[in-house]
DNA sequence: CTGAAAGCGCTTACAG
DNA sequence: CTGAAAGCGCTTACAG
């Protein structure tokens, strides 16, 4: 079935067959219902490769997500989908395997673009440079970048803010709980967010006129297994709270305390980041920070919207979204259901 | 750029472009590279609109899946990302959200197929009625239905065998724990695993010589809450074990009996279903069924891949993978590393 | 080995 | 209000 068909079948050219479909144009009543009548027979529907062809469009939107970091990038996509989803638009989606290269990876998303497979792209890719983010933001097509800023890339960018998720952590520990020796757990030393989170704790400290003290910062990988290694180490400078900036390093730290049989109530208090999963369910429930992943999909494909629907020339976006701390267990505020 | 302007500048035909850019038919080694020159300074990439036009196909797939239940559904997606990148094709993904109907979202899903924004079609659709599937069999593209068979449709299926999951972990609680009295926790009545599960708890006793007792079947609803609601009764029927068909109950009734302080040792047996991400971190963690996520995606993704490439006329595959028993500390054949 | 032409299935000024 | 025609950017027999 075609609206050449369609056409014939109703006794009409192709144009009034197209502008029923489109509701667009001049049709007369009695012409849309008799075309209207055929289209339903045969429950025509027309073939998006000639529609977006013709109208120079695809009505779809590509989202680039790493899949190793875990399962937190599924609220990405819930409220990438929500917004797509309300204004018509269809997701197409490509992962960045750890087993992949990753430029060839780059190469392939950027090619989406030029293959004209989707009007725009959503990207989270926070180990891209600026250079490549520069290319992206040359392409003639909105490119939306998450996880992080590229503050001197003319690029719309949506990202969660690490440094104050940090700092209100440190703030939860400093004021509330009224520590001083806080021991940090930090990332990868190439790891954006590992050195925003660093650059919380640092500041924090400043802050409250606390001694920056080398002694007290760890270098993690953020792995369970990386933190598990320096645990010992780390309890052994005696810290009155240990900061871990991701949640699986916090988890390996608590597993290498309950190895070593050191009683629950000797065990510094132990904080993460990130909100995993599982960090409710771990014992202690973990105290964490939490970053809106949901609001970052959705705020990402509002921009992607408003910049298809012709907002092209405006300023790029900058959009930081706050985080917030989980107050749980193992901080302490909470006593434990069951010990 | 278009495929005219670069024979245009190299002094060719639109044919001889695009024999050169589809390797394809005779062309002369030095008009190749003439064109070749062209396309490259150009950086010419053709309109993936106009050539799936023209070659009436899409080298796009189409995924469906919940996003409520939660995390897992990424490791679907990496197995069938692996075998779509491998071979070139692309996935659109379209999320079935708790809140929209589910019929709008079949209606969505089935019109990607119509409109030809898609080869072929994967889903993850448990819910859907045989009926409704019988439609989606008709349908000139390849589907292929994921998480639970149609023995009466011809269609491709690809599932995990919740049944002999059941029955290997009440083999498990049985002939290696020794245990007679297992309660079990069934889901809504009307959900097809749930089924499943009970049917492979049943099967399983009756092979033992033990009658089916009505009392120690509880009807949960596959979250948290609900079996937290129930657990209470449960204790009251004093089991030796608890099998309960997911993990999310099974982390509900160990809530609850954290709650009423009863310690850990009164606490019988809790086993789940599903291996959640939180399982292996709970106390204790949790022994389980665990599915071959990965594995379903991957096959699904190599079915569709076969159809695609002519095997249309073949015989449905009904694929059932196993699912296999995680064995950790909650049924207690692992020791807590801290109790 | 190469090109002219028809075709894929739509949309959209333009003319009436 | 409606239709003929050109156009979107490719591919593919067919002829030479």
């Amino acid at each position: 079935m075609t609206i050449a068909k369609i056409a014939e079948l109703a006794g009409v050219s192709k144009a009034t067959v197209s502008r029923v479909l489109n509701n667009s144009g001049y049709v007369a009543e009695k012409t849309r219902r008799k075309v209207m009548k055929i289209i339903e027979e045969f429950n025509f529907v027309p073939d998006s490769r000639a529609v977006n062809l013709s109208k120079s469009m695809t009505r779809t939107i590509g989202l680039v997500i790493p899949t190793t970091s875990g399962p937190f990038y599924m609220e990405v996509i819930r409220g990438i989908e929500d917004v797509l989803a309300a204004n018509g638009y269809y997701m197409l989606l490509m992962t960045f395997e750890a087993s992949r290269d990753k430029n060839e990876t780059r190469k392939k998303y950027r090619s989406l673009l030029d293959e004209k497979r989707v009007d725009g792209l959503i990207v989270f890719d926070p180990e891209a440079d600026e250079s490549f983010v520069q290319e992206m933001a040359n392409a003639k097509k909105p490119c939306v970048y998450l996880g992080r800023e590229y503050p001197k890339v003319p690029i719309d960018t949506v990202s969660a803010d690490n440094f104050t998720g940090s700092r209100l952590m440190m703030l939860h520990l400093l004021e509330h709980h009224g520590f001083r020796k806080i021991a940090f757990v930090r990332g990868p030393l190439d790891s954006y967010h590992g050195l925003e989170r660093l650059k919380g704790y640092r500041k924090t400290l400043r802050e409250f006129g606390i001694g920056y003290d080398e002694n007290l910062v760890f270098c993690g990988n953020f792995t369970r297994e990386g933190a598990e290694k320096i645990a010992k180490k780390i309890f052994a400078v005696n810290p009155e709270a240990i900061f871990a900036s991701n949640d699986e390093m916090a988890l390996g730290i608590i597993h290498k305390a309950k190895q070593l049989k050191i009683p629950l109530s000797k065990i510094p208090i132990i904080v993460g980041f990130d909100d995993a999963p599982w960090a409710e369910h771990i014992n202690p429930a973990l105290t964490t920070v939490k970053q809106p992943m949901y609001d970052i999909g959705k705020t990402a494909a509002r921009i992607m919207m408003d910049r298809l629907s012709g907002d092209r020339s405006k300023v790029p976006m900058k959009v930081k979204l706050h985080t917030s701390i989980v107050i749980r267990e193992s901080c302490g505020c909470l006593k434990a259901a069951f010990e």
